[in-house]
DNA sequence: GTGATAAGCACCCCTCCAAT
DNA sequence: ATTGGAGGGGTGCTTATCAC
């Protein structure tokens, strides 16, 4: 898994897309060392360390934070249990034809990627939403419900890592933090970003279709694309057949589901497809319009916003405590070192004072009627030594 | 003005000791 | 067993200053 976000000197994240190739000002969210953009033709863009991976990002037994189905459709699978599933799907599943118990294996039951249904024929069990989504069967609207919850469920989880790490005060403390942050990050992207949906007529009569997203308005994304077409093509017009706000998350797994029909124009122009029939075309874009407009709640309202957690703005209420307090404490050093009188100042009360006051006046009668310091305390409800004071200075 | 820290002080609670 | 004396530890109020 590739390290994605660097962090700048104001503490802030920023990702691989945002900077140029080559040796950079950033450092590592989790060791604080130098770190070096990779942005080759080859592998996805990530960042690496100048010199020595650190521990934290290399580490194999743990996953840099990601979102649920974002860009690995496999799931947890191995090669063997995808393969397995795909098979499935391609004697049943397609035919949405059950499947008879011999055939399933447990693992991608438990996984929840097959479920049982007594109502079915010929097999008891069937394909369930999430086990489509490694062979690309589940349409884009399903998709959105099984992968909503999921990305709103992680968040919690790493939120809630941060805030036991930081009660209890532990050593991973710092890298549950970048975790969440950088998690935030990614999810704050995909909420940012609008997908859109072009449909390129050239000249010669072909028809290909194009997906993707930007942050920026559809026009001028699509001049762009026009920029980047005119290269290839004499004449051609572009349609945008839809755009989808904040819904960024779909890009990838549109692709995945939609892979058959990808083609490759030239060099890194490959987000086009080109269908065979017009049905084929139809039907991918009503796959797209029944995604309704994405609300957004409450929860990706603050992701968007980028506000800060509870759990984060807790720590960050707690430090800035922390500062004014040291502050505080350095100032009232330097007052005391210049000679200023910091505490409370030496005043004391005058015996006549003290003895004026009503409580030492009920100690007084209570003496005088012969009681014990104690027995005096009691009655006068002070305690014994205001007692014994009043008494030392009578006898003075 | 608010909220924090420093220091003094009164007070409380408790223990120990010795005298009664 | 009761009482007075001495003193340590802890709490909380008071009064001061400091940063923001």
């Amino acid at each position: 898994m590739w390290l994605r976000y660097g962090i700048d000197q104001d503490k802030t994240l920023v990702s691989i897309e945002d900077v140029p190739r080559g040796k950079t000002q950033l450092r590592c969210p989790y060791c604080n060392g130098e770190l070096t953009a990779k942005k080759g033709k080859r592998k996805e863009h990530h960042f690496a360390h100048t010199n020595e991976t650190c521990r934290e990002v290399s580490r194999s037994d743990r996953l840099l934070p990601t979102l649920p189905l974002y860009d690995n459709f496999n799931i947890w699978l191995t090669g063997k249990e995808l393969k397995q599933l795909k098979d499935l799907w391609e004697r049943y599943g397609v035919n949405d034809r059950g499947i008879s118990v011999k055939e399933v294996p447990s693992i991608l039951i438990r996984e929840k990627l097959l479920e049982h249904n007594p109502y079915r024929y010929g097999g008891e069990y069937q394909f369930t939403k999430l086990g489509k989504i490694p062979v690309g069967a589940l349409s884009l609207m399903l998709f959105n419900q099984v992968q909503e919850p999921l990305l709103i469920e992680r968040l919690q989880e790493l939120e809630k890592n941060v805030q036991v790490a930081y009660l209890n005060d532990s050593p991973t403390f710092n890298e549950c933090l970048r975790d969440l942050q950088i998690y935030q990050a990614e999810f704050r992207k995909i909420l940012s970003n609008t997908l859109y949906y072009l449909q390129i007529d050239t000249s010669g009569g072909n028809t290909i279709y194009k997906i993707g997203v930007t942050r920026r308005d559809i026009e001028t994304r699509v001049a762009e694309i026009k920029n980047d077409l005119a290269s290839h093509f004499e004449n051609f017009s572009i349609k945008v057949l839809g755009t989808w706000p904040h819904r960024g998350n779909v890009e990838k797994y549109f692709k995945h589901r939609y892979s058959f029909f990808n083609v490759t124009i030239i060099g890194n122009l490959t987000e086009y497809y080109n269908f065979f029939t017009p049905e084929d075309a139809k039907a991918v874009l009503r796959d797209l319009r029944r995604m309704q407009a994405k609300g957004l709640s409450p929860i990706e309202v603050d992701i968007l916003e980028g506000k800060p957690s509870q759990i984060e703005q807790l720590i960050a209420d707690n430090e800035r405590a922390e500062r004014r307090s040291q502050a505080i404490k350095t100032g009232m050093e330097r007052a005391k070192n210049w000679g200023q009188n910091v505490g409370r100042p030496s005043v004391s009360e005058s015996p006549e004072e003290f003895l004026g006051k009503p409580s030492s006046q009920r100690i007084i009668a209570a003496l005088h009627e012969g009681l014990s310091l104690r027995q005096a305390a009691e009655k006068a409800d002070v305690a014994v030594n205001t007692v014994r004071k009043v008494k030392a200075l009578l006898n003075t």
